[in-house]
DNA sequence: TGTAGGCTAGACTGAATGCG
DNA sequence: CGCATTCAGTCTAGCCTACA
């Protein structure tokens, strides 16, 4: 079979995948009916914006302005003064669906479900065909400013416009245009979401503005930010024998025996000696040259042992 | 000489046992 | 039967060591 045309039905597939994904889980994603797709927007941009500024320590300050700019054709736009997004990072973040950061992560964050703030970028430029305005900084006088589409046949980002100059702001603004959607002050749209959102988190000042122009301020009633969810570390019992190898493949520990209990939640040098005395190699090796015989074998021994 | 992993001692947590 | 005390064992911080 012809190698070119193999290529080109692939990337035929692709495409087509990438959208059809979107739109075959759109009900999953968020996105279904006027009302709510406009509040997942919101929401996914809130999200990110929480995050970014809990991850950081700041005491989130977000604005949130939803204009209309025809029938069913709305503008929204959202900034934080959150500690900005690396510009080689932008890219991905924004025009890249499934990219996963959170991947080897064992800890709770909002909205690592869905496909994040991407979908706002596919959304809006499936809607309204425009692309997504992103402006961004780390507080280091430079400012970025992004238009980006997503690239469906390589689900990657089409940078479109990139801009730097100098200003002393550090943030991230998004600005996107939406079609067939609609404002709503009902239950299920972006401004009872905001005052939700805002109960919820006590430690965030959000102000809204909806499309007539009244603005809501959101103050904050506490000025603590919570402590960072810790970081749990996975059961050794709840591990299968694929976990620990890509787990053991990708430490920076010396030893098999120190990987073991820098990983695991209950492991101590006196569980690993047990280990030892179960296993047929020796646990002063480096985890990255285990075998996947070898992890076997360390399963085994753990599912023998009491925790 | 600096940095990252290893080691160890003291703090803390959870469970078990004993006493009221 | 419930609460408190004690003890074992894990966790964590800080220092040490080895390697680049």
């Amino acid at each position: 079979m012809d190698v070119l045309k193999a290529e080109e039905l692939f990337r035929e597939f692709r495409e087509v995948s990438i959208t059809e994904f979107f739109k075959k889980n759109k009900a999953h994603l968020g996105y279904s009916g006027k009302i709510r797709s406009l509040t997942t927007v919101v929401h996914e941009l809130v999200t990110n914006s929480l995050d970014a500024c809990e991850e950081a320590r700041i005491l989130p300050d977000i604005l949130v302005e939803i204009r209309q700019l025809g029938d069913e054709h709305y503008m929204v736009k959202e900034v934080d003064n959150g500690p900005g997004i690396l510009p080689k990072r932008v890219p991905d973040v924004f025009g890249k669906m499934l990219a996963g950061t959170k991947f080897h992560r064992n800890i709770q964050l909002r909205g690592q479900q869905g496909i994040g703030v991407a979908g706002v970028t596919m959304f809006s430029q499936m809607t309204s065909g425009k692309p997504i305005k992103v402006k961004t900084s780390i507080g280091n006088g430079k400012v970025h400013e992004f238009e980006l589409m997503i690239d469906i046949s390589k689900n990657k980002a089409e940078v479109l416009d990139h801009l730097v100059y100098d200003e002393n702001w550090r943030g991230t603004q998004v600005e996107c245009e939406l079609k067939g959607v609609k404002f709503s002050l009902g239950e299920q749209g972006p401004y009872e979401y905001v005052r939700r959102t805002a109960i919820a988190n006590p430690h965030a000042r959000i102000v809204f503005i909806d499309p007539n122009g009244k603005k809501t301020i959101f103050e904050r009633s506490s000025d603590t930010i919570p402590k960072p969810p810790i970081e749990i570390k996975p059961h050794p019992k709840g591990i299968t024998v694929d976990d620990l190898f890509h787990m053991a493949k990708s430490s920076t520990a010396r030893k098999v025996s120190s990987f073991l209990v820098s990983s695991f939640a209950r492991m101590s040098p006196k569980k690993v000696k047990e280990i030892q005395s179960k296993v047929s190699f020796d646990l002063d090796k480096n985890p990255r040259k285990l075998t996947w015989q070898e992890c076997e074998e360390i399963i085994k021994a753990i599912q023998e042992i009491k925790f």
